[in-house]
Formats: structure tokens, sequence, C-alpha cells
DNA sequence: CTTGCGCGCTACTTAGCGGTAGACTTTCAA
DNA sequence: TTGAAAGTCTACCGCTAAGTAGCGCGCAAG
């Protein structure tokens, strides 16, 4: 109980401090405020995290983690190269769209961060290159795409749906999972199959 | 040639302030740092720059002015909608590997931006996206391209092609000029047509 | 040689903010 | 009721970096 209180608040400060920083930026955002927000005073924060950078790497690396994890497990799942393709496209999606704000951030950020915090996330990241890469190796093996270069292609469809942080709407005219839908087709499509 | 000593002084500042933004950060990076890599000091920089907020727009704006530029020539020339926009993303692709710098700093340090500023830059990225919206939707109805959703096919294939500011490595494999091909290639697969 | 002017430098001010020491309050067990 | 521990606040430090005032050097014109 004790700890989950703990957990509460630890999350509470997160929360305000994606808002705000998204908003304003890192440097445009100082610990007062994020305090302010919280009706609560700087050092309550420093009894959470031990510094302002070591805030901003919690927001960005489960984010991180959680893109990988969403293509890993589909591009792992049963079906064909194209059915999981879409399975992770449609995932990797979601991920950036539920949680833009902290991808926003940590795609601005990175710089902010410490460089053992942007080591683990790098590694991540490339982790997440690889899973997709392969994945698109497959299905040329198998015939069902056809692309000019696999590694550029993996760029190319992750930057795509990544870029969703920057125009997505959370209020806008497009419902998230038809929107998820639409992007996972988009790349489908990059890679040679016809929709 | 006052003038002109002036522009190459106003133009050196820039070079090294792009190159210091672009590794450090922009709040990473001190006008004390700029000073030093071009051997003068602060007031210096105040003489060409009334301050640093206006040292960053300088070298935002004039390479969103390109892109669009790129995009809108391409659009208003003669040929298909294929070939023109093969054409358009070649080139705005050029131009985001070229200054591949100055786009990194402007999508990172956009909340550093003074309003005004933003307000402009703003415009140019409206226009752009209408540019290239319109040309998708003339393809489409020219019968050349497939899209479920014009305005977002254009968000995509724009975000896309911007991404390549995050992986692309000048020194690396590919040739810039196979690159913009290759990456054209694939934005007009994602309008349905076959490579 | 000298006078004047423009350009850049030295040296300073100022303020904002990350981080911390220690006081205070509240809670709970004995 | 009391004492101690956990948790939070008040009040502060110190540094960093943007921005500025005014000096002085060197060059061009007379």
């Amino acid at each position: 109980m004790r700890d989950e209180i703990l957990a509460y608040k630890r999350d509470r400060i997160l929360q305000e401090a994606v808002k705000l920083f998204y908003e304003r930026g890192f440097t445009g955002t100082t610990l007062d405020d994020i305090a302010a927000e919280l009706g609560v005073t700087k050092p309550f924060i420093y009894t959470h995290f031990r510094s302002k950078v070591e805030l901003l790497a919690a927001l960005c690396q489960p984010t991180i983690e959680m893109s990988l994890a969403a293509v890993t497990k589909a591009t792992e799942s049963k079906g064909t190269p194209t059915q999981r393709l879409r399975h992770a496209m449609t995932d990797f999606a979601r991920v950036v769209l539920q949680r833009q704000a902290n991808i926003a951030i940590y795609f601005r950020e990175e710089k902010n961060l410490s460089p053992e915090a942007l080591d683990e996330i790098n590694t991540l990241r490339k982790k997440f290159d690889r899973v997709l890469s392969g994945l698109l190796r497959e299905g040329v093996a198998a015939g069902e795409f056809a692309v000019p270069d696999v590694n550029l292609a993996a760029l190319a469809i992750g930057g795509m749906i990544s870029w969703a942080y920057t125009w997505h709407r959370p209020e806008g005219r497009l419902a998230l999972e038809d929107l998820c839908g639409t992007l996972a087709g988009l790349a489908l499509r990059m890679v040679g199959v016809a929709p």
C-alpha cells in the first residue's frame, strides 16, 4: 500500500512533466512549474527523481520500449509476412499516437539525455530497426514484398509512422484505430503489397 | 564590397551556429561557444543578430522556404502527376539531406522560436502540405494515383522523407542522388504507382 | 604625422533556475 | 501522551549564460 502510493506520486509527477515538457519544451519548463502544477514544491520532486535529466529519461525510455515490444511481438507471431507487417505497424502506430507527447519529447530532447540513458535507448532503437528489417527480408524471401533496399525501406516505414507524432490531433477527424490501419496500409504499399 | 563582407560574416556565424546547435542542441550551446569557434567574442555576434533566438530563426526559416520552393516548382512544372510527384519528392529529399542539420535543428528547437518566427514558418508548412495534397488530388483525378485519404497520404509522404534527417549519414554507403531517387520511388508506391 | 571613426574586445550586470540544508508537520506505535 | 520517523516545505546557494556599456586599437583620409 505504501509502495502503491509512492508509485502513484511518481506517476503523477511524470504525467505533469510530460504535459509541460510537451507544451513548453524541456528547458522551457522549470521544476518549479511542474511542482506548482501538482500543488507541491520542488523538493517533493527530488524525493522521487535524482535530477531533472533523470525525469526526462524516465518518461522517454518506457515509451521506446513499448515501441520495440509492439513490433517484436507482432513479428514473432504466426502468419504470413504481410499479415505480421500489418499487425506490427498497426501496433507501432498505436504506441506513437497514444504516447504522442512522450515520443515528441524524446525526439526533441534527445540531446538533453545523459550519455547512459541515450546509450540504452539507442540500443533499443537499433533492435527496432533490426527486427523490422528482418521482417521485410522474410517477406522478400517469401516473394510477398519487393523493395529496392531492405534497410532503407525499414527506415522509411518506421519514419513515416513515427512522424505521426508531429501532426496527429487526438480530437481530430480521424478515429485512432482507423488511423493506425491506414498508416499500416501505406506501409504495406511501400513494400509493394497492393491494397 | 562592404556589404559583401558583412554578409560573409553573418554567414560564417550561421554556419558555426548550425554546426554547434546540431551537435549540442540550442540550449546546450552558448553564444560564447559559437564566438570561440569563430575566433571572436560574443559582442561580435550581437552586431549581426539581435538575440540568440533570432539567430535560431535565421537558420531555420530559409531551409523551410527551400523545401516549399522545391515542391512548388516541381508541382507547377510540366508533365504527368506521376512525373511531377517524382520530381517534387526528389528535390525535396535533396533539400532535407543537404540541409540536414538545419532541418534537425528546426524540428528539435521549434519550441524555442519566437511566436512571430513560428507563425511565419507554420504558414510555409501549411502551404507545403496544401501543394503536396493538391498534386496528389490531381493524380487521383487523372487515375494515376489511388490513395485512401489524400491529406493523410501527403502527411505520410512528407514525413517519410523529412524523417531522413534523423538517419542519413553523409559519409554513408548510399550516394545522395541515389538516395533521393529511392525515397521518391517509395513515395510513388505509397500512392499506388508500381515501380 | 595626426585625427577621427568604426569595429570588436574587456569586463560587467543580472536573473533565472537546478539543486540542497535544515526546519516543521503529521502520522502512527507504544 | 509522547517520541520518533517519514515526508514536505521554507529559504537559501551558486553557477551559468544572455545581454550590455564603454574602452581602445588600427586604418583611412587629410
